[in-house]
DNA sequence: ATGAATGTGAGTATCCTGTTTATATTCTCG
DNA sequence: CGAGAATATAAACAGGATACTCACATTCAT
């Protein structure tokens, strides 16, 4: 239901093994998204986490080798996040606006903590060395469960896939313009994306 | 049709009398404008944008005080043009269909040359000195358009504005998604995209 | 109580930044 | 042509921020 699923490790200088080490690394990837949210990638240096994290600049690297792989964690952690939200969503078949209110009210609840960390990760962040592992395994993750959704609700067979990529698109859109001007929770905003939705997936039939 | 609109003389140290400073000007803007399409804000530096530009260092400084004022003038120069855009498609009235066809056209167009410029703009570049006027004033204008827009397709009242705003977030995001991955010019894309903006504004009638 | 785990933060070594300035080149116009 | 104005140049500066290390202090598990 929340965001339980097995941390594969990642990379890292030494595993916590205490409490207290596992609550500093967890203080650090906290702090990191909220400066990341807030300053954007331009503003986000590893001692200016370390302070917001209440946390020693030595701590940090005790942990994470260097700052992209403090990154790395913060968008592993969120995209997690994100996914779980769609994935529980799109699950078992649902009437259209049924499926749309979910899915209007988890992605605006993943959005609500750190505003704009979404958009920063995608945009600004430097991808992860080149692999772009976890990046692009989201991404594909992300889009297979919109095409799926699509797939269900449009029985057209062509463009499916484009379809799924302008449908989430549009969400994020609607969602970070929202964001950036702290209107997140404006019950109209919601009313009328869960319309967007509905309207352009049921292509022109009564909602 | 396209660009020409009265310079209001952007914050500017000196005045370019002749041709040639005049063109200097232009190939900073231009320059800085691509440096902030594709290194963001964070490579966004006086330097990189002159030898960009083909220009020593010091004539970027003879016009522009600050790098402030560089931003600025990149700004405006972009805002003017996505906003002629935009009048344009919802000038006089015509089918909704054609509408949307038009503004997405048009959209991408304004997108294509640097298709990153509008988010960095919006999200990473710092607002002109607290004034913000440019910004608020492009905003303001910029929503009305996409209102009466609603307002003539949409016969609710109610609502207009926020239908306005997710309408052109919406929008923005397919673009500026699209943008990311190289497809604004994928003709499937701008299909669905015009699909969805006539479902949304029809508002579940057949389109 | 002892060694391992954890935490500290001043310090380092770069790298970059925005901006100025003194000088050189090119234009305008009588 | 030639003189003063407009324009262009790039070396240099001062200052700040950055990612990251290291020698040491503290707290844990056993």
């Amino acid at each position: 239901m929340s965001t339980r699923i097995a941390k594969p490790a990642a990379r890292m200088r030494k595993q916590p093994r205490q409490a207290r080490s596992i609550a500093t690394v967890e203080a650090i990837i906290e702090a990191g998204a909220r400066v990341l949210s807030e300053l954007g990638w331009a503003g986000f240096s590893t001692n200016k986490v370390a302070e917001a994290a209440g946390v020693s600049i030595g701590s940090l690297y005790q942990y994470f080798p260097d700052k992209l792989a403090l990154v790395e964690a913060i968008r592993r952690r969120h995209f997690d996040h994100v996914l779980s939200v769609i994935s529980e969503a799109a699950a078992d078949e649902k009437p259209l606006r049924q499926f749309a209110r979910e899915l209007v009210r988890g992605m605006i609840g993943a959005h609500s903590i750190h505003p704009t960390l979404h958009q920063v990760l995608l945009d600004e962040a430097p991808g992860d060395r080149g692999s772009r592992a976890a990046h692009a395994s989201f991404q594909t993750r992300y889009l297979e469960h919109y095409t799926a959704a699509v797939a269900q609700y449009r029985k057209r067979r062509k463009d499916t896939e484009t379809m799924a990529r302008v449908l989430s698109s549009a969400i994020e859109g609607v969602i970070h313009n929202a964001a950036r001007r702290n209107m997140l929770d404006t019950p109209e905003l919601q009313k009328q994306l869960i319309e967007l939705i509905s309207a352009y997936l049921s292509g022109g039939r009564a909602t």
